[in-house]
DNA sequence: CGATCATATTTCGAAATCGTAATATCTGGC
DNA sequence: GCCAGATATTACGATTTCGAAATATGATCG
C-alpha cells in the first residue's frame, strides 16, 4: 500500500532530521535543543509551557531538556513577574551566540528547499499541510448521532505562532 | 522568523503522530509499533535491516522494539534461508489481524486527507518533497576543493520503497 | 583457501522521554 | 477572604532510545 501523503511525509521528515542533526552536532545540541534556542531567539524570553507546546514534548521532558541548557549556561530561568506559576526561559549570551548560528543554518536549509520549487508548488504544499490540519483537528463521527466536537481545542501550534504575551 | 516549509511540515507531522497515536493506542500498540506491523503486512516478511531503514531508528532501538512485539507473539523472528546474517521478520496470525487493522486505520486518514485536496495541490506537494529530498541528498562543497560526494548512498526509504527480494 | 573488509544483528550501560503524582500559584464564584 | 478548579512546573520511577563495542556471517581478492 502506498500513501500518496503520508509515506513522503514521513520520508521527508527524517530526512530534514537527519539531515539537521547533521549540522547541530558540530555546533554541540541536538535537534531539539537547536530548535529551542532557535526559537527563543526569535522570541524569547518565553514561559515553558510556550516551549513545550512548540517543540512538542511532555512537561517532563522539557524538564529535562531545559535542566541541561541551563546547566550548560545556554539559558536561564527567571520567575514570570506576571504569573508566579511560571518561569521565564531566556538565553544567555553565549546561548544568544549559539542560537544565531542555529537558526542561520536552518534559514540556508530552508532557502535551499525553496530554490528548487517555485510558487505553484509550494501553494500545494501549503494546501495539503491545511488539508492534514482539518483532518486532525476534525473529529469525523461519533458512531452515531450525538456531539459534535473539539474543533476549537488544543491545536498543535507553529513554531511560529505566538500570542501576543503582552501588555 | 517563519519557515514556510519546515514550520509547516514539523506542526503537519507532530499533528499525524497525535491523532495516529490516539487512534493506535486503542489498539495497544505505539504509532512504531503499528507502522511495523502495517509495513509487515504490505511487504513481509522482511529482514530486520530493512525495517530498521523504514521506521529511521538505530539498529539497537529496532532490537528492543522486535523484542517486545515477538513478547506479545505479533510477530516472530526466523533465520533468513538467503543470508545466513539476517532475521526475517515475519506476522504471526494474531499480528496479522492487528496489522490489518492500523493498514485500514491509516488508510482512513489518508483518505481523509486525500479528499481535502485536488491534484494540483498533490502534485505541488510532491514537488516539494522531492526538493527536500535533494537538497538533504546533496552535500554541498566541503570547505574547499576535493571529494565529490555522496549522492548515491544512503538515502532514506520511503516506507513504499522496496528491493525486490527475490527471485 | 585465508585474510580482510563489509553487512546484520545483539548486548550493555548511559541518556532521553514519558506518565503520574506532587507542589505551587492563579482565578472565579460566593 | 476562602474554596474549588484550572494552570505551570517539577520530582521520580519506569520504559524507550541510543551509541559503542562485540559477535557472526558474507563477499572479495590475492
Amino acid at each position: 500500500m502506498t500513501l500518496r501523503i503520508l509515506s513522503p511525509i514521513h520520508k521527508a521528515t527524517r530526512q530534514i532530521g537527519l539531515h539537521l542533526a547533521d549540522k547541530t552536532t558540530e555546533l554541540g545540541v541536538s535537534t531539539d535543543e537547536a530548535h529551542l534556542l532557535s526559537y527563543l531567539e526569535s522570541y524569547g524570553p518565553a514561559p515553558i509551557y510556550e516551549l513545550q507546546r512548540v517543540l512538542g514534548h511532555r512537561p517532563s521532558t522539557l524538564t529535562g531538556l531545559l535542566d541541561r541548557l541551563e546547566g550548560r549556561e545556554l539559558v536561564l530561568r527567571e520567575r514570570n513577574p506576571e504569573d508566579g506559576r511560571s518561569y521565564l526561559v531566556s538565553l544567555t549570551l553565549s546561548g544568544s551566540r549559539l542560537a544565531h548560528r542555529v537558526t542561520r543554518l536552518v534559514a540556508q536549509f530552508e532557502a535551499a528547499v525553496l530554490e528548487g520549487v517555485d510558487e505553484r508548488a509550494l501553494d500545494g504544499f501549503r494546501r495539503v499541510m491545511e488539508a492534514i490540519g482539518g483532518v486532525t483537528r476534525i473529529q469525523v463521527r461519533p458512531p452515531r448521532g450525538r456531539r459534535a466536537p473539539t474543533v476549537g481545542r488544543g491545536g498543535v501550534p507553529d513554531s511560529a505562532e505566538r500570542k501576543v504575551r503582552t501588555a
